[in-house]
RNA sequence: GCCCCUGUGGCGGAACUGGUAGACGCGCGGGAUUCAAAAUCCCGUUCCCUUAUGGGAGUGUCGGUUCGAUUCCGACCGGGGGCACCA
């Protein structure tokens, strides 16, 4: 018997799509399109695992919607900016564009490999200046419609990367990717404006029902709006304003004291002159969020001496607190504290001996016995000691106040966001050079769209820390676009989340111009299912949404959200492994004994197996996509990441599991190479009668091909491939009789079809074998006969007091009754009820009939 | 601390809007084929009692609603994720 040899096999087929332009994608086609798209990789250098299913998953969509007829763009390009490729270029000497596109090229051959059906025609990668020369063009545009700004800020300075990170970039106080204590420095930074779209960014979030809730929950929550009362204190001591924002100005009357950041205006011109105050500022500032994780328990101020009036009474007095919890950046850095109603303020009044009045009474509390202990009260309950608040519950007392504050002109309802402006200076080489000039006379200026791309400098040092375009000997020297005096260029590079925020729109039209020819844009746009990793939830799916908005706005495009489906796979797991010297072993060294027992191939030394966990390098709990693809083939290996797990959900990689896929496509093989019974011709008619089995291949066939279609436009992939497996189990049972051959056939070429955007190349490989001259690429999806997947009769379970006793075989259609009475005839029933009074009978038609005796 | 998700055999997981829990795959046990092995095929496989038949228990725990709950409600426990001094 012939094996199947996918190696062959599979460069075969992946030839003739290439020479036969199968997946070039035509935009001035007439037929529906489809946008399918998965996150464009990072050019590491290989391929991992989490690369194949996220890219199998696309692909499984792409080819499927061909098979629907429709057109479809499904392209792929490198997210190829970044640090890694410096950092290579330290550690190794290889200049980061020749690191950067040997890896690109490595991994599109293994990509290719996969036999994704991508049109390789539209291949982009950010680094290329005909891509980050648009980028520039697009800046600029930002630049001019307002939504680009230079200012000085504090940042997270990263001492080993050398580079700025965003605050998403800062984890528990160290680089994201160094891992390096952060540090704070003041920098004169380039900002994108995304807090101009930060109602709309949170009110299209309802529209985008294709999203995972989770994910706009995230979103939801990042943008963090908030709806409160800004009013102004008036600073006794100086007559000046101190504005205030709350969110909680029922709680108005319970203010005990002011708190404002070490940052703000008041607490700097302070310091000037006060030193002991100036050091507390500092403290405050230094350390950076992981020491302040270690003080988090303690409230820390230090008092201004200065007071302000209670806006409802001038009379009374509230002290001005310098203290450590308060934000400069939100809200106004300045706040009131009720210490009744928030537990910082609490712990801090507490710490100051500062006054704490309760003013909402818990529900189910007496007025006179209540108090405030340690824990503050943040839960609804009715105001009292609130003046003309009494009696009213917190959200009238809320808008109440508010109210008043407007009509009495010393404050206003305000809503305000957690979002801030998007820092993108990175002080890197390897990224896209923000296109500006610094002229003396003139000041910041933008290069002229002729001059575009600003191109990086190829003869660059890493031998210095710190930006090498900054240390490069004359690229920054340039003309002033405006006066034409000498001027300095901006050294500064993109944060390369810019780059993939429009990525998939150069994808329409790659080789334009322009960024992208709106026309064509508009046509394709938005991406019909987006698919990628749920650590993209925030940043990148908020950046790319914002640079919609944003391009919309400079009439770029009339495109509203990028991304209208939006799928999130899970991780690939893999047990570790680790030897007895406490060394982690790759799972392709690990061998079994005949005991059982675990070694490693490469030293003999035993195995022991530990949890499973994210496949990392460090833990080496991986395997290579080449050597499976080498062994079993890519169609094995598509088929195993598609199957067993939700692709939501993490993946556990198995041998175990690969092998059940490889011999899987195995029997598939053989299903066509030798069936079971003979098959009819090609295009052979179905005769009029069938033979039992026949008929129950039939159903079975049209059945599963309802249920496939339905799973495959809802990604529930793993539950196409079960359906599949079933489907191929009823193949193998022989019918026979009339029709049992054109049965036999339609079953196969089905079974074929289905599996084709899965294992395609087993499927184009079948499909020729089954005597077509056609591709299965572009063949159409099945047609379902619905009749054939309706049964007339229904199995019915048979409870008594909710036990299953019997089931009942019955017409669909069967009355109510006469299934009542057969269901009490019995024997089963009868054995039960003998004896006990039948109280009730409950009859669900075609589902279950219940039987409640005693 | 706050918010969200999740919990089903030895394992990954099925189960439409409350209606036969455990589809399908993996693993395991038994058998066939083979000189033998690999490959393949067939049968079995939630647990407990039982010779089969049959019965009892069972979807993290404890309650509730219902003729009927993996599904709905409440409390608790475990696992995962997000945010984190956001006023």
């Amino acid at each position: 018997m012939s094996r199947y040899n996918a190696k062959a096999t599979e460069a075969k087929w992946q030839k003739i799509w290439e020479t036969g332009k199968t997946f070039q994608t035509d935009s001035s086609s007439d037929k529906q399109k489809y946008y399918v798209l998965e996150m464009f990789p990072y050019p590491s250098g290989r391929i991992h695992v989490g690369h194949v299913r996220n890219y199998t998953m696309g692909d499984v969509v792409a080819r499927y919607r061909r098979a629907q007829g429709y057109e479809v763009l499904h392209p792929m390009g490198w997210d190829a900016f970044g640090m890694p490729a410096e950092n290579a270029a330290m550690e190794r000497k290889v200049h980061p564009a020749d690191w950067t596109y040997d890896n690109i090229a490595n991994m599109r051959q293994q990509l290719k490999h996969v036999g994704l059906a991508v049109d390789w025609d539209r291949e982009i990668a950010t680094c290329d200046p005909a891509y980050y020369g648009k980028e520039q063009q697009i800046f600029i545009d930002f630049y001019n419609a307002g939504l680009v700004y230079r200012k000085e800020s504090w940042v997270n300075w990263d001492p080993v990367d050398n580079t700025v990170l965003a605050n998403e970039q800062v984890i528990d106080g160290k680089g994201w990717r160094s891992g390096a204590e952060v540090e704070r420095r003041q920098l004169s930074q380039w900002f994108l404006k995304i807090t101009d779209f930060a109602d709309e960014l949170l009110d299209g979030l309802d529209t985008l029902d294709r999203w995972p809730d989770k994910v706009r929950l995230m979103q939801e929550n990042w943008i963090g709006r908030s709806e409160g009362l800004k009013f102004d204190f008036i600073v006794d001591q100086t007559g000046e304003k101190l504005p205030v924002y709350t969110t909680r100005p029922d709680t108005i009357f319970g203010a005990s004291f002011c708190a404002i950041s070490a940052d703000h205006p008041v607490a700097v011109a302070l310091a000037k002159d006060n030193p002991e105050l100036a050091a507390f500022c500092e403290e405050c500032r230094s350390g950076g969020t992981t020491e302040e994780a270690i003080e988090k328990a303690e409230k820390r101020g230090f008092d201004t001496g200065l007071t302000v009036a209670h806006p409802f009474n001038s009379a009374w007095k509230l002290p001005v607190y310098i203290a450590n919890f308060v934000l400069m950046d939100y809200g106004t850095g300045a706040i009131f504290a009720c210490p009744a109603g928030d537990q910082r303020d609490l712990d801090f009044a507490r710490k100051y001996d500062l006054p704490v009045l309760p003013i909402v009474l818990p529900e189910g509390e007496a007025a006179d016995a209540y108090s405030i202990g340690d824990e503050a009260f943040t839960g609804t309950g009715t105001m009292y000691n609130s003046r003309f608040l009494d009696g009213m519950d917190i959200h009238a007392a809320k808008a109440a106040v508010i109210d008043r504050a407007e009509a009495d002109g010393w404050g206003e309802r305000m809503v305000n966001f957690r979002l801030r402006d998007w820092g993108v200076s990175r002080q890197r080489y390897w990224g896209t050079p923000i296109p500006f000039v610094h002229c003396e006379a003139c000041g910041v200026v933008p290069v002229k769209a002729d001059d575009l791309p600003v191109e990086l400098p190829d003869d660059v040092s890493f031998d210095t820390p710190g930006n090498p375009l900054e240390h490069h000997p004359t690229w920054k020297n340039t003309d002033c676009p405006s006066c034409g005096q000498p001027a300095r260029r901006e050294t500064d590079t993109m944060d390369t989340f810019v780059d993939s925020s429009w990525y998939f729109m150069r994808f329409c039209t790659p080789d334009a111009d322009a960024p992208f020819d709106s026309k064509v844009v508009d046509e394709w746009m938005p991406v019909n299912q987006y698919i990628g990793g749920v650590e993209h939830a925030i940043l990148h799916l908020l950046y790319a949404r914002f640079f919609t908005r944003a391009l919309k706005k400079v009439g770029r495009t009339s495109v509203e959200e990028p991304f209208e489906g939006l799928f999130t796979q899970g991780m690939v797991n893999h047990v570790t492994y680790k030897d007895s010297s406490g060394e982690w072993v790759f799972p392709e060294d690990v061998r079994k004994r005949d005991d059982g027992t675990l070694i490693t191939s490469k030293t003999g030394l035993v195995v022991s197996e530990g949890r499973v966990e994210k496949m990392s390098k460090s833990k080496r709990n991986v395997v290579d996509p080449d050597d499976i693809i080498d062994q079993y083939g890519a169609d094995t290996a598509r088929w195993f990441v598609l199957s067993d797990s939700p692709p939501e959900r993490d993946l556990l990689w198995t041998e175990a599991g690969i092998e059940g896929a490889w011999r899987f496509v195995q029997r598939i093989y053989r299903m066509v190479e030798t069936p079971s019974a003979p098959l009819a011709g090609v295009g052979a008619a179905m005769p009029g009668e069938l033979s039992e089995g026949a008929t129950a291949l039939r159903k079975a066939t049209h059945k599963t091909i309802k249920g496939v279609t339905s799973d495959i436009e809802n990604l529930h992939f793993n539950k196409a491939v079960a359906r599949l497996y079933e489907f191929a189990n009823a193949i193998s049972s022989t019918s026979e009789g009339a029709g049992a051959a054109e049965t036999l056939r339609e079953a196969t070429e089905a079974l074929i079809m289905m599996i084709g955007p899965m294992m395609p190349h087993l499927a184009e490989e079948m499909w020729a074998k089954l005597g077509h001259q056609t591709l299965v690429a572009n063949t159409p999806w099945p047609q379902v006969i619905e009749a054939l997947t309706i049964d007339s009769t229904v199995k019915m379970a048979v409870q008594i007091n909710g036990k299953v006793r019997d089931t009942i075989e019955v017409a669909k259609d069967m009355d109510k009754a006469d299934v009542e009475a057969l269901a009490l005839a019995r024997p089963n029933i009868m054995k039960f009820t003998e004896g006990n009074t039948v109280r009730k009978v409950i009859v669900v038609p075609g589902r279950i009939v219940n039987i409640v005796a005693n």
